[in-house]
DNA sequence: GAGTAAAGTGAGTAATTGCTCGTTTTCTAC
DNA sequence: GTAGAAAACGAGCAATTACTCACTTTACTC
């Protein structure tokens, strides 16, 4: 399999060498996608060259990895920072709140994530942020096993499964995909109404 | 823009060669994913000379478009024949058909469609099959129109958009990403019975 | 069967591009 | 100040690959 990471940098210089090629190529992919993307590019983009970013990424793949790690970490942060924001609201208002952070984080990174998710070898939101979507998952159980204690496991999984869907489906339409005649805002109130209600209706609907 | 698809074929053996064309690209993209897609390789995997390939599509680029409009094409047919025959039944057994008959077909051809939205430079679903999701649309807005009639347009096309968004999230998880635990069945008619719902409930909800 | 258009061939080319490696520069520690 | 480690450099190699084109073969038409 090879080694996905080289050895991380110690001095401070390296450090910020490394942010500045993950910047770079950021820039490029949102510019020219996955297929337009060339290490030699990204190189001069960052104001660096090759050697230097083959010294902190085993290969191309690695640096597009890297990147997508990256924002997937932001992102969860600030996530997890709302989620545990909510924990004195009461159930609409917390879904709520967690939905319109998830947007909100979104929209702060679409260029990237966009990208991501159209261009490269990544595939599905899935794919693209899956520790957000862990983190989500484990919100939702959190809400499940409160208002629906009585379900089997099966049928709790398969409902936060779908509620994940939701979710993430909705969020990404608000964010990267809305018609004229849409209301982006209105139509992630309407998810967050359906989930705060599907979460927290009892038994097998 | 530069002419996309060259003359088209006339005689019964070239058509042949095109359909054989796009077979062994939807074979090699299955396999090899979309990086690994060469010209050579489909040419030789369907027993034809480059030469003939570039007769019958402009670049790679259009092969992987006339393959992606191929299967769109054909489980709109598909989709189109279950939608009329659900006339004469009741709300919720219609959407239940409806969804079965697209978590159907996204099984038919779940090869070729994970495999766009995977790996092409094509994204989302929303991108892969237009058609279907347009289609689709259509078949719900008659719903909203005939359950919800006091809706205002955004209000309704938002709706509607929402609606989209869930089902095909639940089909495509129900078919490309189905973790342990989920009941992939039950996601299906979970997702049915919410539209349902949420498509003949009046008024903003 | 002659003439013409359609279809098919495949060796070759031109360009791209991921990545290496020998060298140079910068930093740190003693 | 100096030794050695860390970091940066960038010309160029090796390999891939999309695509061309001069030519041959097959199919229609009259």
């Amino acid at each position: 399999m090879a080694q996905r990471t080289r050895n991380a940098p110690v001095q401070s210089r390296s450090k910020e060498t490394v942010e500045r090629i993950l910047d770079a190529t950021a820039r490029i992919l949102e510019q020219r996608g996955y297929g337009g993307l060339t290490t030699n590019h990204v190189a001069a983009e960052a104001g660096v060259s090759v050697g230097s970013l083959y010294r902190w990424f085993a290969d191309k793949q690695s640096l597009v990895e890297a990147l997508r790690q990256r924002t997937n970490d932001r992102i969860l942060a600030e996530l997890s920072a709302a989620m545990v924001a909510t924990a004195p609201l009461p159930s609409r208002e917390a879904v709520g709140a967690v939905v319109n952070a998830l947007v909100e984080q979104l929209r702060e990174h679409a260029a990237v994530v966009g990208a991501l998710l159209r261009e490269s070898p990544m595939g599905t939101h899935q794919n693209v942020l899956p520790d957000v979507e862990q983190r989500l998952a484990g919100y939702v159980r959190v809400f499940v096993l409160q208002h629906a204690p009585e379900l089997g496991d099966s049928e709790r999984e398969t409902r936060i499964h779908l509620a994940m869907g939701i979710t993430l489906a909705a969020c990404m339409r608000a964010v990267f995909d809305c018609p004229d005649g849409v209301d982006p805002e209105r139509l992630v109130t309407m998810t967050a109404d359906l989930l705060a209600l599907g979460l927290t209706v009892p038994g097998p609907s």
